[in-house]
DNA sequence: CACTCTAGCAACACATGAAGTTACATGAGA
DNA sequence: TCTCATGTAACTTCATGTGTTGCTAGAGTG
């Protein structure tokens, strides 16, 4: 599949595809060939690879929208505080890597599937 | 405490000191008075008001980077990985609130007060 | 009553970062 | 050698949060 109808399929820009696309190719979850006929292949099983995994084949992007204004510090309120944020959104993160990690592709495709059929067979609007 | 001098100690600007404190004074936090003398009261104890009351009074901001594109979507593809998002989202958030429920004013406020007498008895660099 | 000091508020300007775009180089068939 | 594909750098656009200006209104002071 080329970077062309991928980008078509995600209402996006062949570019974009090719960055996103990247980060997974350097983890080996996905190969790429150049060329005529060349384009993306899958290379992995959907059951060995999370959305943790891929959350992390792109680089870990931000996760929070909020945080800390500056990690060093004079000010003691602002350290206190500092801490307690940092803390929580620590641990926060750590539930949110452990959640995405049990979300297998595999888990995704079979959930697709489903709603697939679901919508061929009469539940639909 | 004048806005004025709020925004000083926080490297900031008065009317985004204005624009911050209006959510706590809706929730009962702070007072303001205008005129002469006037500026913000503290109007609350502490040991009653949680980082969480500040979040929701301060209308609750976007917590996550991330997110689902569009909410509603025809790709079934999409659909199931938004719903694999949300629910993660979802919990990590309710996880966030609660532990930001934990965190009280007045804890923060010992905390300041154990660093300033750390800084006061050589706990300095 | 005029003056000063304060918050309240709307409108605009700026900064940052993500997303999209363009342009060109490189490699692989036909 | 021509076309089709990825690879990549540089640039543009867009969204959002932050900062700024200008003005209104209320409250004390002389």
């Amino acid at each position: 599949m080329t970077s062309e109808v991928l980008a078509r399929a995600l209402n996006t820009n062949p570019v974009v595809v090719r960055r996103l696309m990247g980060g997974l190719r350097e983890h080996g979850y996905v190969h790429s060939e150049k060329g005529h006929g060349g384009g993306w292949t899958l290379s992995c099983q959907l059951d060995q690879v999370t959305l943790r995994d891929i959350y992390e084949a792109l680089d870990a992007p931000r996760l929070f929208a909020i945080g800390n204004r500056s990690e060093e510090t004079e000010c003691l309120v602002e350290e206190a505080v500092n801490h307690a944020m940092s803390s929580v959104l620590t641990d926060v993160k750590a539930q949110f890597l452990a959640r995405f990690g049990q979300i297998t592709l595999a888990a995704l495709h079979a959930d697709f599937h489903q709603k697939l059929a679901e919508r061929f067979s009469g539940g639909l609007t």
